[in-house]
DNA sequence: CGTGAAAGGGTTCACTC
DNA sequence: GAGTGAACCCTTTCACG
């Protein structure tokens, strides 16, 4: 699972600063030839290291101008419970993070909403709505300081 | 900064799903000639609402095993507290995400660590010494439900 | 915005070391 | 595993309608 060695390291940092870089670039740029990029690189993704290639689009030019912070409870911690406040949890379009944590509550969420209106209408048809849940609390995003994609880059 | 009309959002959608997409085949699912095509998504990266292109790389096989959620108040929220604060947590590589925050805390980070370890080395040399920070609350990713790299795809 | 053609570049083989 | 060379395919990018 873990990348072999240094090369593979240098083509991950690559691809995850500039996903359109070509082959013969990215050859060049790590010091071999295109056929050995090109036969490493294949390794990576069908491995899975690569999970796949994204374009970043500002969330704004989409309209989704507010970001909330969710931490939510459950009625309890049994295997059951999770399961099915996961599964409701992966329908809901806006839910862009979701973390089981340590701590004082079990999941966190990150959703994206349009607007206030949005995200009221979010809260009560999804969050609200998911399996077992005991306890809501919604913080929201003044600022973005940072977003990286991946990190070590 | 907004999309014009549905031909730029299904283009948008699409560069989000697959950021390799040639421009011939993103032509043809969008229902455009190549060359207006490759105008609209210039304009598109030009304008900024497409930041850029990004390999997704499986954190484990980086071997980042540990995602922390850290929550910090500082010691006041005038502008150059907040200003201070911020130049400094940029400067950190482990933290992918922070968000000033409306709230109980005035920040959220999320943070990668390779081990236990290496977060308390992450928490002692650089959230500890991030300037004004007055309260720090750390808690772990026990299990990722969902990571999403944008919304609404 | 669409068409068509030209030009250039990239990918992918089989083969060799 | 890596490099070479060549064939093939595709993409991009014009000028023009």
């Amino acid at each position: 699972m873990g990348q072999r060695d240094a090369i593979d390291a240098a083509i991950l940092k690559a691809v995850q600063q500039n996903g359109r870089i070509s082959n013969a670039d990215l050859a060049e740029r790590v010091g071999l030839s295109p056929s050995a990029c090109s036969r490493r690189l294949d390794i990576l993704e069908k491995s899975g290291v690569i999970n796949g290639y994204y374009a970043r689009v500002s969330p704004k030019a989409l309209d989704y101008k507010m970001i909330a912070i969710v931490h939510i409870s459950l009625s309890g911690q049994f295997a059951k419970t999770l399961n099915e406040f996961e599964s409701a949890v992966k329908l809901c379009p806006n839910v862009l993070v979701c973390y089981l944590m340590s701590g004082e509550y079990d999941y966190i969420l990150r959703v994206a909403a349009k607007d206030l209106e949005d995200y009221e209408r979010i809260h009560r048809d999804w969050l609200s709505a998911l399996p077992h849940v005991v306890k809501i609390n919604s913080s929201f995003a003044l600022r973005e300081i940072i977003d990286r994609p991946n990190v070590g880059v």
